[in-house]
DNA sequence: TTGAAAGCGCTAACAC
DNA sequence: GTGTTAGCGCTTTCAA
């Protein structure tokens, strides 16, 4: 017992009548222990409710029981529920997330990179940000595949050649649907906000508008697609005011932004210049965290299974640490989204205007 | 060089001439050395981009530069907040976050707490959950109690007679500023919905509410408190059919949710039945997260400044970690809140109603 | 001002 | 099946 007060292997093993190492695989389960002694062991364990200590424990295994997980920004409830889903996943096969908020400033990842580093994490997880972009800016990349070199790295967005592992959201079918229902609702002018296009997500959704209407019969003056570098809901007014600059009140009847904030923002913005949702403009988005549920209309929208997703990412980290073989599988996952749809879409009100 | 490629501080050492003594102490400023090995064993380090490994260094002097946080629930803004803004005062002072939810599972916080005692953690920070409460169940109290014989705990509520270190919020003069302001504008019937009397913070606003509104001479039927023990949204609808309940549609003007999500639960349940806001019913609440500002209407909202209570934690846990002497501050440490008016309150609309 | 050497608490060859 | 022993990579006495 060191002088903390803290029991060590030595001390259980004193106890039980064996030795450190027949503790040790009690514990762990790994190598042949006869089954009396077992039960004393972790009998004794269980008395003293003795905790082996992390660091000689992964001093010597060289794996830490931790993930490292890297996004720009938990207020943002689409991270939270990322977060929230991988931990109960994590916690299930006993590791612990130590998550990294780096608020978009690439410097201060750097700097929670090299600490994760230090701590050992197993496995990094980046999920938003540049690892979303077509083209990861060079001096992230460096960072990243540097740390890549000792630790595997998984991201939502680019794999970069299977360099890293990608788990990503495919909204494509949910936004078929979505868009298949708003025309067959008599919706004929479409229009999706905000966003940026050099990210993956913003690309592949726009894609995916595009072709659908494109296949539908929508003319390309009536699917209009508004870039707009933000992705909050201040971005998602701004995307109303630039409409309404184009527009005038004419503005097209449905509209989807990019992210739940970005829809949150149009909702507000819409409301606020007198519009009636859904009755004039239906509003939808993507995400569908809790906030699609509370807002005012609720927000029709597109999201996945947010335990499915890290299901998903557990299911490859637990192959990642097996050390027998490399890993093996996909270097790009997918998880498809679904379509919940709520108070804010509905019939198109004019639907012979156009 | 181990196997895996990674420097060790032998490496460093051997690069730079010295022991690893001194690289050690040139790397963590403790002890003598000279200026010139100082720079070059730093100029090594910085070429190789050395990271010591916090395994090795924690082992030996037992402290790991890990903060454990305990939240029942980090897609609560409220909790996401607390932890972004602790997260950026930790990394400043090289600290990291493991932040665990337990999903109000006392089963599951148990679990979590060993895994953060088996990492070694600093410092373990409770915010929201049981130790919130008055009473403080004594099956969870004895976890707490036996983590605390190791790992110093702050919580947001409860410091159990200074056991633990308390860091509160405390609410007084912001909603003392909240009543006389309604008063003002000509409120005499008032309501504050939502929440479980047994927990602190809301015992906390209660007692505030009563006290306040006696002294301004509203009556006692006026001064209406209703507990229910649901904290999000949903527990807001109720409410107000509860009042709906109770008074038809006479309810009182001015009704005040116990956090923001029973709030912001009370805005739309009174949409939902045709009450405009502020024009009807002006309404209020606590937390003053990002939400109040996004939701239709925006919510006026009292709350701390998270920056500042991040700082109050970081404070106390440099003061905890230093060595030298044990902790010598305050047990209980309270952080001021603030009214932030925004367009959910207003005059009242029929002020010789009552 | 510096370095040798002894741990920190655990695991994993290896030998029995 | 079980135990002995040598590390894992760092810090920290202690002696020089």
């Amino acid at each position: 017992m060191d002088e903390k007060g803290k029991l060590t292997i030595y001390d259980i093993a004193k106890m039980a009548g064996v030795s450190t190492t027949t503790v040790s695989r009690a514990m762990n389960g790994t190598g042949y222990v006869s089954k009396e002694k077992k039960e004393k062991v972790l009998k004794v364990i269980e008395e003293y409710e003795f905790k082996p200590n992390a660091f000689a424990k992964g001093l010597t295994t060289r794996r830490s029981g931790t993930i490292g997980m890297l996004v720009p920004d938990v207020i943002n409830p689409f991270f939270a529920t990322m977060f929230t889903m991988l931990e109960r996943e994590a916690l299930d096969h006993d590791y612990n997330v130590i998550l990294c908020n780096y608020y978009n400033d690439n410097e201060s990842a750097g700097k929670q990179i090299a600490l994760l580093e230090q701590k050992q994490v197993d496995v990094l997880l980046q999920v938003g940000g540049p690892t979303d972009l077509y083209d990861i800016p060079v001096d992230y990349l460096e960072i990243l595949e540097k740390a890549g070199k000792n630790t595997p790295i998984i991201t939502n967005g680019n794999s970069v050649g299977g360099k890293f592992i990608a788990v990503q959201v495919d909204d494509d079918e949910a936004l078929k649907n979505l868009l298949a229902d708003a025309y067959e609702k008599g919706h004929r002018r479409f229009a999706i906000v905000g966003g940026d296009g050099r990210y993956i997500p913003t690309g592949k959704k726009w894609q995916q508008f595009d072709k659908v209407l494109k296949e539908l019969g929508i003319s390309k003056e009536n699917r209009k697609i508004l870039e707009y570098d933000n992705f909050d809901s201040y971005g998602g007014g701004k995307c109303v005011e630039l409409l309404m600059e184009e527009y005038g009140r004419d503005i097209p009847s449905f509209i989807i932004g990019i992210n739940e904030s970005v829809a949150i923002g149009v909702q507000k913005e819409l409301v606020k210049n007198g519009f009636l949702i859904p009755k004039d403009i239906s509003v939808a988005g993507f995400d569908n965290t809790y906030l699609s549920e509370i807002v005012t209309p609720s927000l029709t929208s597109i999201g996945c299974d947010y335990r499915e997703y890290a299901k998903a990412v557990m299911n490859i980290i637990a192959q990642l640490t097996e050390k027998k073989s490399g890993y093996t599988g996909e270097r790009e996952v997918r998880v498809v989204s679904h379509l919940v749809k709520r108070e804010s879409s509905s019939y198109c009100s004019d639907r012979n205007a156009h």
